[in-house]
RNA sequence: GGAGGGGUGGCCGAGCGGUCAAAGGCAGCAGACUGUAAAUCUGCCGACGUACGUCUACGUAGGUUCGAAUCCUACCCCCUCCA
């Protein structure tokens, strides 16, 4: 990694945290961001769901990063490029969004901005676009007169996002094959428009940052910069974001802070290091000496790494309940904290079947599934094993604070509460 | 337009008239071991029913057959080569 000799904030901050991949010119770009006050730099997002996920957050981080050290960070919503679909690193097309769609995902990846960067008028606060606004009116054949020329097909052919679909037969359309194209040209109008020099975005993302950075300087004569993170990986080699209940959402009405937290608790011990460094804003010092924890003692890391992550996502008091509910669930107390079932009183007093309660409170996606887990041993029902998968629950079970407390294995909890 | 190959469960991938809810792998869930870790081992892994069971599922729609993912017909989509 480019430990090297930078001089600005920026770059320095992010190559010791771990964010920087590769660089067009690091030198250049270095004594840009160094000699200039605010440079304006953008990350390009796609529109294809209502929210982020920790997926998002190393970029999402990188924009953070980018206006504490001084500079502007545009988050460019691809409301356009949404149309066409990236074909980086997808074996399959993209399903085509309508436009309503779009707009509605748009608004609920705001919200989540909201929460990382500062917006407004001022000049290193961050500013939304939407690439809709300049895509959306091209006319094709005045754009192909004046871009087309510069796009060689034979390069764009050797591009990975391109020659994977290629090489392994999976068909790539015209349309997507634009993409690239598309992308290149959102840099040439930020540029124009903000004066945006620097586009930063994942390692996949590196092909098409540099037909952009190259469009600029055939078109316009300017000097931009591209700027590329790891694409982060657990150390099990699997892609980040994923549990039991699926994407790890940024949005607390997709994702609890709770099992966000959870999230974060349970990282891989070789993974502390590196996302101390990308996920949270402790001083490095202080990763460096929580990294070296041995054995057991990580654990501590991992509380640190999941109490600073949740604070920066839904504040420190939602943190606080989330470390607080784990606390308590971990030393076998019953958290008020936890997700809860409402059931009505007489449901209770009539006795529901063990299964059923295990279905309906989410532990379990059916009532085969919620069966299957008591008959495998894994639930647990203020935590005993239930004797059979009908055994009737009822108000009898219901303990000194009023709630019964499920269990689906050791980490999965639930209450049920008389509504 | 012509010739050939192909569309199988979340994904990959076998099956090619009954023994197929469909091999195997991955992912996932649970158990053991641990540190709410990793690795390993074990069990589960379409839905519904306590259960012998019922329903839904092998691109779509029909057909042949006692019986089809497997055969036939039409259609849709993908790939390769040719024009």
């Amino acid at each position: 990694m480019a430990k090297a000799d930078t001089r600005s904030d920026f770059l320095t901050t992010a190559a010791a945290r771990g964010f920087v991949h590769q660089c067009t010119d690091l030198k250049a770009l270095d004594t840009l961001l160094h000699a200039k006050a605010p440079v304006t730099g953008y990350i390009g997002f796609d529109c294809t769901a209502d929210s982020l996920h920790v997926g998002s957050l190393v970029p999402i981080m990188l924009l953070r990063w980018f206006q504490k050290t001084g500079h502007k960070p545009v988050v460019l919503l691809g409301g356009g490029t949404s149309k066409v679909g990236d074909p980086s690193g997808k074996d399959e097309s993209r399903q085509l969004l309508s436009e309503a769609k779009i707009a509605h995902n748009r608004e609920g990846i705001r919200k989540v901005f909201e929460k990382f960067l500062t917006f407004g008028d001022g000049p290193t606060d961050a500013i939304f676009l939407d690439n809709a606004e300049w895509l959306d009116g091209l006319s094709y054949i005045a754009f192909l007169r004046d871009y087309g020329s510069h796009f060689s097909v034979n390069r764009m052919l050797s591009f990975d996002s391109v020659k994977l679909r290629l090489e392994r037969e999976h068909p790539l359309s015209f349309l997507e094959f634009n993409y690239m194209i598309l992308q290149a040209y959102d840099f040439l109008e930020l540029r124009r428009r903000h004066d945006c020099r620097l586009q930063m975005g994942g390692s996949d993302q590196w092909g098409n940052i540099i037909n952009g950075v190259e469009l600029g300087r055939r078109v316009d004569g300017d000097e931009l910069f591209g700027l590329t993170s790891p694409l982060i990986t657990t150390s099990a080699g699997t892609k980040m974001g994923k549990t039991a209940k699926g994407s790890v959402w940024l949005d607390d009405d997709k994702l609890s802070p709770y099992d966000y937290w959870q999230f974060w608790r349970n990282t891989e011990d070789a993974d502390v290091g590196t996302f101390l460094g990308l996920f949270t804003e402790l001083p490095m010092a202080e990763i460096d000496r929580l990294k070296k924890l041995q054995g057991s003692e990580l654990n501590d890391a991992k509380k640190i790494l999941a109490d600073a992550a949740t604070t920066l996502c839904h504040g420190k008091e939602a943190a606080d309940a989330a470390a607080e509910t784990a606390r308590q669930t971990f030393a076998g107390q019953t958290a008020a904290g936890l997700p809860t079932l409402a059931v009505p009183r007489a449901e209770l007093e009539a006795g529901i079947p063990a299964f059923e309660l295990f279905q309906r409170s989410g532990l379990a996606a059916s009532n085969a599934e919620a069966r299957r887990l008591i008959r495998g041993g894994g639930a647990r029902i203020n935590d005993e094993a239930p004797a059979e998968e009908t055994t009737p629950i009822g108000v009898n079970d219901l303990d000194a604070d009023g709630v019964i407390k499920l269990s689906a294995g050791k980490k999965r909890h639930a209450l049920v509460r008389v509504s």
